[in-house]
DNA sequence: ATCCATGCAAACCCTTTGCAGTCCA
DNA sequence: TGGACTGCAAAGGGTTTGCATGGAT
């Protein structure tokens, strides 16, 4: 295999601001034809502000004057523009963070509930193989890693 | 990475008859102290009829004279016992099928439906170095490999 | 001036739970 | 017989939708 890469979520590549986060989303969304408004800024701007993965209820907690709709609307839109991910706990509660380019994996900490993504890992190639050796043409799959992350592991 | 070896439902390895695939699980929960009853053995015979992941509803609507929380609880029971295990399909929609030995993973059919299951498929190792490099010990995974099957491929 | 986006509330879907009655072991 | 199991219906939670209003382009 090749040597696993991983990134940190605001480690090895620090995010610029989170304002300048909101205004980039906004103007990719727009180039879609998506229209720049208070409440979805916020949406993005919250989704931006967690440091893991978070539920659409936390949004809607953290933005008490923002329609509960308007947020898992919000969400949808980001998810379908490529924007954020979802990422589902092992318990199956699903949860969203922002994207990061290319394909990846997630690795999440059971226990503080940290992610990290996985990237360079080559088990695309792996599961493509073992498809077609039963006939199958892969076309996606889904792949989360549960653990603990460095910390919880001492701790 | 070592070939994947593949088994197709009800074909390389051909399960017993219906009537004893039932009389067999009824046997493993008998073991662990649950009881054999009449609403239990239809659920389990439904799900053994199902030529592929099922829905809880499917089974509900396979089995009018039981009751749907009754379906729930039995389906609960065999994923807690190892008997049956869950599928989630790209929309995050939930279904189940009879389990096979070992941990493998399924290669889902996003046309007709159908499955098969992956094993030999050493992702597992793949992944946990993956992990250790990002600091992670690995406890576990979820992967779900989506596509068409030899049939699909071909139509 | 459009018509997309929002907010509220109700609707929805899927699953679980409370409870009284039933039936294995 | 006692405790597990069942069925019904109601509750539950998480998400979506209908509709009238508001706001971006």
């Amino acid at each position: 295999m090749t040597t696993a890469n991983v990134r940190h979520r605001g480690h090895d590549h620090p995010r610029p601001r989170s304002a300048a986060v909101v205004d980039d989303i906004v103007s990719q969304l727009a180039e879609q034809g998506h229209r720049d408004t208070e409440p979805r800024r916020l949406v993005i701007g919250a989704a931006a502000a967690q440091g893991r993965p978070f539920t659409a209820e936390e949004l809607c907690v953290a933005l008490p004057c923002v329609g509960r709709a308007t947020v898992y609307r919000g969400l949808r839109l980001l998810v379908e523009t490529g924007q954020i991910c979802r990422v589902l706990l092992e318990d199956r509660e699903l949860r969203y963070q922002l994207s990061h380019q290319g394909h990846h994996h997630h690795l999440l900490c059971a226990v503080c509930g940290a992610s990290a993504d996985l990237v360079g890992c080559d088990v695309e190639e792996l599961l493509r193989q073992a498809a077609a050796a039963a006939g199958f043409r892969m076309s996606g799959h889904w792949l989360e890693v549960y653990g603990r992350c460095a910390d919880c592991v001492i701790a």
